[in-house]
DNA sequence: TTGAAAGCGCTAACAT
DNA sequence: ATGTTAGCGCTTTCAA
């Protein structure tokens, strides 16, 4: 009934359990080419029996076909990565395609490091976060052989096909949105995370706006470690002590953003009245606090579903998408922390 | 400089810019036998000048040998699971074996897929969460000719070796918390996921340690979908509007159980004084939280290192550790929402 | 509809 | 220290 020897079973084990050759075990058990009824359920049957699992390390090499799309992510500790990820997975599930996950953790030697990893599997296509490579990783993915889609971010110049928001347009549409409503003194907390390409151009965007409307960062401050939550609190608390006056308070992601509105709220300081608060991502969580941020939707679901869906495309052929740019439109959420307009 | 045809380079290409043997080159490439340091140089030279990224596929094929550890857990999205595989990254990141995850969303059928897709790639292990499986799916474990370890849960038969928690000990242990506080009337809120074995387990253990103290569930309910913080919100409004003389809310995890707290809070209601709370998980997040939530440390990062240590010891021959069972112990953590004694 | 032969790109094992 | 040979377990291609 079972594989009693410890060598897994090939091809070969259900040819002979079945009386039927190798190659036509193997049209059966891919469902190709034509096998006669009868043949097919012997063969089956024969390979249920035995528990044979394909090996797909010799099928790939014959078929100089892999159905694996390599992802490659800085993390999967927060929230937003994830959401992608289900994106691609969705999208691929209808098809022969699989994701392979890949993390970098912010660091460009190690995203050098797992994309040559991954491709040395050869696989049918990339998508991998961000615009910003070592030189060694854009040649890398330059001669990959297979489709590529730079994801999250398009402030850049992308190898080949790249599906995301402009991070500077989101920064300045949430100045633009905190000046119309009036807000002057406005203080910024973030990450401290110099390899964020994203939140550091979303700081850009974010300066520059408020430069042109006569305004500067009245104060700024950057963690790195630790409850994101927490964070957000204890700097939020710090910050309004050092520069009492403030009346806006701009997060880099939800999460800080949610820990700052909690202090405030058990404060009972007035919002958005006395002060107003946004941050970003539009994160799922936010749906249970007390008040909702404001935050500004990175759309990273459908990043994900386009992404993917360009992947499915031209492995079809279809090669009318090749180096495609999609930029994707965040949508600023008020919530309850941000007034409308002065 | 680089390779402008689209077919990808092989070692011969490299054996021929390098005018070494193919088989010399390969030696080079996997740091493998003696090569002098003059030949090193010169095909180190031209497989980086080319571009060359070895093929896995054929290397694999003719060593019989894959790096790759297959991961297969239920979800990315609730944050234990990220914390786990960074235990077991961590752990493999000084070897030469590298975690491939697979995702089931809860789903039996598509565990058998996911596994039977993953062992088609002969994986030099399996981690899976969960001692629950389908019998074919136990049946490919048993088979897959490697080593095997099932995480997170101990409450069962495990097919190989086996790292995690029991989660009816947890329920129990909780319990006693509860009634050596001197709560009787005991709400429980959780998910409606009859595939969650570990979370059912958790609650029978729960349930019946309260029996035993003759104490019964006084009101119960389960969700399913949306934010986990607002429904813990909503589902404790609910409760107490139906039940309104408990004096314990017990919550299937954190996240829930933040989602009352925070609607607790903001009703001023007495914690843990009027009523007491606890969730489970120990996740990060509640950190930032006003109070902190009385909870249960599920190990989810040890669980991932030591699982990750037996492959590691397992694929370097140590075949001692074969069937083993580590069960860890989670500790209580009283919080702010949980009194010690009555 | 089925089978036989010839690789896919690499490495183990054995020369030299 | 380097090269040669023979596969790894499949699939492609061509023949029957």
């Amino acid at each position: 009934m079972t594989n009693r020897t410890k060598r897994p079973l090939t091809l070969r084990d259900v040819s002979e359990a079945s009386g039927v050759s190798e190659m036509t075990v193997s049209r059966v058990l891919r469902n190709k080419g034509d096998v006669s009824e009868a043949t097919r359920q012997r063969v089956q049957e024969a390979a249920k029996r035995l528990g044979y699992v394909p090996n797909k390390i010799a099928g790939a090499l014959a078929s100089q076909r892999v159905n694996l799309v390599a992802v490659i992510i800085p993390s999967l500790g927060n929230m937003v990565f994830p959401e992608v990820l289900s994106g691609i997975s969705d999208v691929l599930a209808n098809t022969s395609l699989q994701p392979v996950v890949g993390v970098t953790d912010y660091l460009p030697e190690k995203e050098e490091k797992v994309l040559f990893e991954m491709l040395s599997w050869r696989p049918s296509g990339v998508i991998i976060a961000g615009i910003e490579h070592t030189e060694a990783s854009r040649a890398m993915l330059r001669q990959a052989g297979c489709p590529v889609v730079e994801i999250m971010d398009v402030d850049g110049e992308p190898v080949d096909s790249c599906v995301g928001i402009s991070h500077r347009r989101a920064g300045r549409k949430m100045a633009e949105a905190i000046i119309d409503a009036g807000y002057r003194r406005i203080g910024f907390l973030g990450t401290k995370m110099p390899l964020d390409h994203r939140a550091r151009k979303r700081f850009e965007g974010f300066t520059r706006t408020l430069a042109k409307a006569g305004i500067e960062i009245a104060d700024q401050e950057f963690y790195s470690g630790g409850s994101a939550l927490a964070k957000g609190r204890e700097m939020t608390e710090a910050m309004l002590k050092r520069t009492p006056d403030l009346d806006f308070l701009y997060y880099s992601n939800d999460m800080i953003g949610a820990g700052g509105l909690l202090y405030l709220i058990e404060k009972g300081v007035d919002i958005p009245g006395k002060i107003g608060l946004a941050g970003f991502n539009g994160v799922e969580l936010l749906d249970g606090l007390p008040r909702r941020l404001a935050t500004m939707d990175a759309c990273r679901r459908e990043i994900g579903e386009r992404a993917a869906q360009i992947l499915v495309d031209r492995h079809q052929g279809a090669g009318a998408t090749e180096g495609q740019t999609i930029e994707l439109t965040p949508t600023l959420d008020y919530g309850d922390t941000l007034r409308r307009s002065s």
